[in-house]
DNA sequence: CTATTTTCTGACCAACTGGTCAATTTGAAT
DNA sequence: ATTCAAATTGACCAGTTGGTCAGAAAATAG
């Protein structure tokens, strides 16, 4: 017990940081692809280019490497909604939070993969996440929405179903992506043409 | 060989027409919920009132059953889409579209989710049906909504981004059922509103 | 009734699953 | 160099997986 145990203790070993990164980075398209219960331990290992036993070293349950895996998700997920202020200029915050979700899904596809994966699984690990914190800072943020259409600022909309179309309409460039190239010829323009046309109909619809 | 081997030896006896209709019937929210590779056989097996060697009696493998189960869905998945004709009015005829697609997220969200389950895993088995018969169709009704557009009848938007748009948000509320159920606090009015909002973001907002 | 086909069952299996463990190697601090 | 914790390994395990098979039971046809 030396005074460097302080920071030695609980200061992560440089290995210990650099394993467990290579672990979630292996486990995320893995986890986008094939959902938690399709992803095996083995195929994990594999990718990350530990042995199992190694890797089940740095965590301990499949589940803890989804839960930290998901967990790093959500933070990128719910931080551009957090940039909604109402004393912004309604067109000009809206458009750039779409902007954001764009970026993350032509960035990030399987961030968002993995977040739908679960979503449709039932949420069994993120429920209590979605009924505390994402419902706090939803109706915040609907309340902000709520009061540019008071103020004449935006014409009159339900708050939440607003947000659900840019959720969707967002993401689905990233959770349908296979779909979405098969089916469209100008890759160069794909989010281009996505962003001109989410901005027509998501806000200056809404313009008065 | 009798004459009656024609029909009977195609026409599928009724026990068989039966149990078949309770494995799919079984299969479904299961492939729903928990994906292909996450759904095992003796969960079907169990679900539907059957042995596991009966069903495997019926169908041989798991995957001739996910496969009777998506058919099932893409029928119903594109129909829709077929209604769209460039001689009605663009108005009537998107809102059209979008009330069935809400219509049926409503009424089969499971059938919605497996149908998402599987381009979320990349398309296995769907993937020649995509860039066939469905590239074929969207190509189609593409052209039906550019007429418009040259015609004046229509604001002028690259059609297959409102395509994507009107399945993304409509879908939404089938396989984003769990958050959506979470966030809202109005369940009665949820369909009503989420129809209103989309009538006007996405076909008020493209009138002349 | 008899014969044939369809339906159904339980026992079985090899491969894979997530996870454990004792023992060894490596790294870092003194 | 010595010591001690951190890191790594391969062997191992019990439970689950998708799927087979020989034969019993039931339906159907002649």
């Amino acid at each position: 017990m030396t005074d460097s145990d302080n920071t030695a203790a609980r200061q992560r070993s440089r290995i210990r940081e650099a394993n467990e990164q290579k672990i979630l980075a292996a486990a995320l398209p893995l986890f986008a692809q094939y959902g938690f219960r399709g992803t095996t331990v083995d195929q994990i290992a594999q990718a990350s280019g530990l042995s199992k036993a190694n890797m089940l070293y740095y965590f301990r349950r499949k589940q803890d490497i989804y839960l930290a895996v998901l967990s790093g998700i959500l933070a990128v997920w719910l931080e551009p909604l957090q940039q909604l202020q109402a004393d912004g200029d309604p067109e000009e915050q809206l458009c750039a939070y779409i902007d954001s979700k764009l970026l993350a899904s032509e960035q990030s596809p399987d961030a968002s993969r993995v977040y739908a994966s679960e979503i449709l699984n039932g949420a069994p690990i993120l429920r209590e996440h979605l009924s505390g914190p994402l419902k706090e800072l939803v109706k915040a943020k609907c309340a902000v929405i709520q009061q540019w259409i008071n103020q004449g600022r935006l014409r009159p909309i339900e708050p939440l179903h607003l947000l659900f179309a840019v959720w969707s309409t967002t993401q689905h460039y990233a959770d349908f992506k296979t779909q979405v190239d098969i089916l469209n010829d100008k890759p160069d323009q794909l989010f281009g043409d996505a962003r001109a046309s989410l901005h027509l109909m998501l806000v200056k619809s809404l313009l008065p």
